[in-house]
DNA sequence: TTGATCGGAGATCATTATAGTCTCCGACTG
DNA sequence: CAGTCGGAGACTATAATGATCTCCGATCAA
């Protein structure tokens, strides 16, 4: 059901609130550690702090040692999209096997199917959805939204 | 990574297979037995029957029993989506878990959760994209797709 | 300089989702 | 009425995920 993962989701939290102290008016500038955030979220400790060793690591954010440290920002909220949290997280998009195939790999179905061009199609589709909306657009308030439950729409356009 | 299931894989292949015999030159309105559709393409025949069997079950196939018997599209390719092929095999789309939380169901993270509204936002985007694209759209060639991105051009319409 | 506080990293375990298999049933056609 | 088809359930194996535990090195402040 094309669901993230509750690692990535822990991410996304996380950044939005590591920005939302960065930026905002009380205390900006403030690093912010693991734990803080562990506990304002209900998030488990030891999982939180993988999830962001990662997203150190891929340059999403500063890490400080030491009493005192934390993360910080790497760069503006506006230029971190959630396309790069995703796969800093979860690895390249890919929503069929055959995304990423290297030489060499090959899926059964490979020579007879008729799927894998139109998927990609939808793939590429996704990413730039994803890649389009960032961190800064999570952040303001809450947008005022009409939820679509899938089930209710008809199928006649 | 946002990935479909094989089976949903499976179910795309054998819609497409389907709809491709029944509206192709040859042999139009024929019927397609499970067995055929899983030599073509090397599925495991047992578990493409269930995949068809899900199909059948939300009304995108009509089965017809005994010898002779096979499987024909419901009705036309056109009206048959991405996204509603998708839910027959893996359920309501949700890229969260709260995306379709009952009463008395809450994640730990419910109750600051800073990410909900703007995730919703982009589950509703990629509904949209699969419920725009149908499995006409895949026999051709090149499917149309209008990429919507939920920065720029948000949910209220 | 030393101890408490922080992140970094690896192994490990439990739980769940997925993929695939097996068996039996009932419907239909010729 | 026999062989061919779909319908349905239980079942197993494997992989992905979520979560935990342990130890390490960096840093800062008393």
């Amino acid at each position: 059901m094309l669901k993230i993962s509750k690692k990535t989701d822990y991410a996304l939290m996380a950044l939005q609130h590591i920005a939302s102290v960065q930026f905002g008016d009380t205390t900006p500038g403030r690093v912010v550690n693991t734990k803080e955030i562990a506990e304002e979220y209900n998030i488990p400790l030891e999982l939180l702090a993988k999830v962001l060793q990662a997203l150190s690591k891929s340059g999403m954010i500063e890490s400080h040692n030491g009493p005192k440290g934390g993360y910080l920002l790497a760069r503006s909220a506006g230029k971190i999209t959630i396309a790069q949290i995703l796969e800093s997280i979860e690895g390249p998009l890919g929503i069929t096997d055959c995304s990423h195939e290297k030489e060499g790999e090959f899926c059964m179905q490979r020579e007879h199917c008729n799927i894998r061009t139109p998927l990609l199609k939808v793939q590429d589709s996704i990413y730039q959805l994803l890649n389009n909306m960032t961190l800064q657009d999570m952040l303001g308030g809450t947008p005022l939204i009409t939820i679509q439950s899938p089930t209710a729409q008809g199928v006649e356009r």
